[in-house]
DNA sequence: ATTAGGCGATTTTTT
DNA sequence: ATCGCCTAAT
């Protein structure tokens, strides 16, 4: 036996050298899934098949980093062609080459829901849609439906049955058509694309179908109709397709995935090998078995008999509290006890919950004992209205047909191009069969424009005629900040003067240096840079290396594991969540969620739940969820905390609790060095740690909360008593330690 | 053309 | 409670 397949019991094993025909991995939680990828691969290359030959579509980016390193340990440089990612991430790549044979340019932009929805306005306001009685979101997330379902919009008018249906439809022609003209991809056409491609070009599928011979999909619960048809067109042919999954993890049925794909693999495949991975590594025999009493609620599953050898560990607490506060009190006071006892890492700790407002008095309570935390999601840094506003313009550099970026950019900063000027425009634009752009390099032809009007116009058509032009000859870092001084966005958020503004200033800063970094590391075009920029998300950038708490939806904590887990919110309403009458199948998936909160953990579960909430302002009565009931009381423990004394008298001193400012330096043991080398923040000699004191120029005095990044990137998240909270780039915020 | 202030919706979850 | 959008005022 080959060193790489001695780590394996005989299920993993199974699962690995099974390599031709279709297989498929039921794989329990914590039963070393990611491994089997990784050494599936492995082992793959290892038999000499070349890594090029190989697809792997995994749900993040971040999963397939991991992997991607892991496959690299075992195998070394051979695995560098290995295409291993999103569906998301990979098929843009394949249509960034192939999209002419469907009439897209290379060049063309990709959309995310914000921008997907301000076009879908756009189109409303130009069809005499209301906005009032027709929800844009609505409408959108319907359309996107309908793409995920492989619905076209002739086929989706055919069976409109009411009036909104009939307004999305005629909205969805539209918006397709837009986007076509703007050369543009919304996140479902991506996969969509690809599926005319293939199915629509005999000698393209034959092309990818020799060149992937051997497909593996991850998390193939969560796939859609649209990545169902992908694997299946590619797979035709050799039929080396490996999905891995768990329909008892299978979270995203509301944008579209649908538990059949994988209910349904045996039938798609007759001949499939099904192997199940049924032990589990990560968790203690009481979180397993709370786990396994909860699933078993719901209907028609995948059998699985889960098993560990793990220790019996502690019981699961249940944590009641008065109201939201004092539930985030007590989780602040239990993290505390928790890493107290074990002499841990405030890593180890995860507080999930199930919709981000409810991060917030997390939040404050964190900060107010000054305990470090990272948050995963919430407002991204590439969502930011300053952030997504350059990166308009650098869409438009590179796709001057991209009418929607350019419209959000036609007047910021303000330039005397006002709604009457842009409808003047559009009409030349729409006549003459050309963007907006092209239409500005021909302002003077345009009826009825003022001369300021004209004037901003032609600035704009020739600031990227110009940088068109340079834009080959410059440096990816030259060209963007050599553009952006032109255009001025800096000196107005700093003429704007507020703490906001000054933040703002500090994130186009930080964007900039992304792009240097980009550039500099030699990963790619200006394109690259944005298409990587659409695809990412906030989890893929996480990791465990910092020590901080780290707080996030139970959506995004899929895949991952913490020796200690706190699940949140364990209130009807909440988990499971509903705001209608409560349908089975909507239940049962809530149930999933919960499932994968619990799998999370490894020693430690906590589950807490609120008497009281505080719900759009206004206090709401809560009742305990029935999820809490569905685990058995022989491995529960019930815990009550009423108040905020808990903290106080887990301190050492029994004194009066100081306030913020006067607690200069925390105790001690309740901030052990990460393992291993230094912490990220000391990496340049920076003496900057969470916990210190700092002074800033503009906000004055504040706390250091935690440290990421390295070089020029290297960030602090500041609490600082002025203005709250502030992420700011070390680089330009230059911080005074105290 | 730009800004300020008021109103209304918004809270699932995200590639 | 907060954000974004719309209207009215400058």
């Amino acid at each position: 036996m080959t060193p790489i397949l001695s780590d394996l019991n005989d299920q993993q094993r199974e699962a690995v050298t099974t390599v031709q025909g279709p297989v498929m991995v039921i794989a329990g939680p914590g039963s070393g899934k990611t491994r089997v990828l990784s050494y599936r691969i492995a082992h793959l290359i290892g038999m000499g098949v070349p890594a090029w030959n190989i697809l792997a579509l995994t749900f993040t980016n971040k999963a397939a980093n991991e992997m991607k390193d892991r496959i690299t340990r075992l195998v070394g440089a051979k695995s560098a062609s290995l295409w291993m990612g999103t569906f998301h991430s990979l098929f843009a790549r394949l249509l960034r080459v192939e999209c002419e044979a469907l009439g897209f340019g290379r060049n063309f932009s990709i959309y995310d829901s914000q921008d997907s929805l301000s076009l879908i306005k756009r189109i409303m306001n130009g069809s005499g849609i209301p906005l009032l009685s027709f929800n844009p979101a609505a409408i959108r997330s319907r359309i996107s439906g309908a793409k995920n379902q492989l619905v076209s919009p002739g086929e989706f008018a055919r069976a409109a049955s009411d009036i909104f249906e009939e307004k999305a439809s005629l909205v969805y022609e539209r918006y397709q058509v837009s986007l076509k003209r703007n050369n543009a991809m919304d996140f479902d056409d991506l996969l969509l694309h690809p599926i005319a491609l293939l199915s629509g070009h005999r000698k393209l599928l034959a092309k990818y179908q020799d060149r992937f011979r051997f497909i593996l999909v991850d998390e193939y619960q969560d796939t859609n109709r649209a990545q169902y048809e992908l694997v299946k067109l590619l797979g035709a042919r050799d039929r080396n397709v490996c999905v891995v999954g768990d329909d008892a993890q299978s979270i995203y049925a509301f944008r579209g995935a649908d538990i059949q794909n994988i209910l349904d693999f045996e039938r798609d495949y007759p001949d499939a090998r099904v192997v199940r991975l049924e032990q589990n590594y990560r968790s203690t025999k009481s979180i397993l078995a709370a786990a396994d009493q909860i699933i078993k609620n719901n209907l028609g599953q995948i059998p699985k008999d889960l098993w560990t050898e793990n220790a019996p560990g502690e019981p699961i607490r249940i944590v009641e509290c008065e109201d939201d506060r004092r539930e985030a009190a007590a989780v602040v006071s239990l993290i505390v006890e928790e890493c107290r006892r074990s002499k841990g890492n405030f890593s180890e700790v995860a507080v999930m919950y199930r919709t981000n407002a409810q991060s917030r008095s997390l939040e404050e309570a964190l900060r107010r004992e000054g305990i470090p935390y990272v948050i995963v999601g919430g407002v991204e840094f590439y969502q930011r209205k300053e952030i997504k506003d350059l990166l308009a313009y650098l869409r438009v550099l590179i796709n001057g047909a991209d009418d929607e970026s350019f419209l959000r950019i036609i007047n910021y900063p303000p330039r005397g191009l006002g709604e009457a000027a842009i409808s003047r425009l559009a009409a030349f634009s729409s006549a003459e069969q050309i963007s907006l752009l092209a239409a500005a390099a021909r302002a003077g032809e345009v009826a009825g424009l003022s001369k300021a009007a004209q004037g901003g116009l032609e600035w704009l058509s020739g600031l990227f005629r110009k940088y068109g032009e340079l834009r080959s000859g410059m440096s990816l870092s030259e060209l963007v900040r050599s553009m952006t001084d032109e255009i001025g966005i800096l000196p107005l958020l700093k003429e704007e003067g507020t703490p906001e503004a000054m933040g703002r200033w500090e994130n186009v800063q930080e964007l900039l240096s992304a792009i240097s970094e980009f550039g500099a590391e030699g990963r790619g075009s200006l394109e690259d840079f944005l298409q990587q920029v659409s695809l990412v998300s906030d989890i893929d950038e996480w990791d465990d290396t910092h020590n901080a708490v780290t707080l996030l939806t139970l959506h995004s904590a899929k895949g991952l594991e913490f020796p200690v887990v706190f699940i949140t919110g364990m209130e009807e309403g909440l988990l499971p969540f509903y705001s209608s009458p409560v349908d089975r199948n909507e239940i049962e998936e809530e149930r999933r969620l919960y499932y994968v909160g619990i799998t999370r953990a490894m020693r430690a579960l906590y589950l807490t739940f609120a008497r009281v909430r505080y719900r759009f302002g206004d206090p709401s009565a809560q009742t305990a969820s029935r999820f809490l009931g569905e685990i058995d009381p022989s491995i529960t423990e019930r815990i009550y905390r009423s108040g905020y004394r808990m903290t106080t008298s887990l301190r050492m001193s029994g004194t009066r609790r100081p306030a913020l400012q006067e607690r200069i330096d925390p105790e001690p043991e309740f901030y052990p060095d990460p393992p291993g080398p230094d912490p990220p923040g000391d990496a340049e000699g920076s003496p900057l740690r969470a916990g210190a004191l700092v002074e800033h120029e503009m906000f004055g005095r504040g706390r250091v909360i935690g440290i990421a990044g390295k070089g020029d990137s290297t960030k602090a998240v500041v609490e600082f008593h002025s203005v709250g909270r502030k992420n700011l780039l070390l680089r330009y915020a230059r911080l005074r330690i105290i």
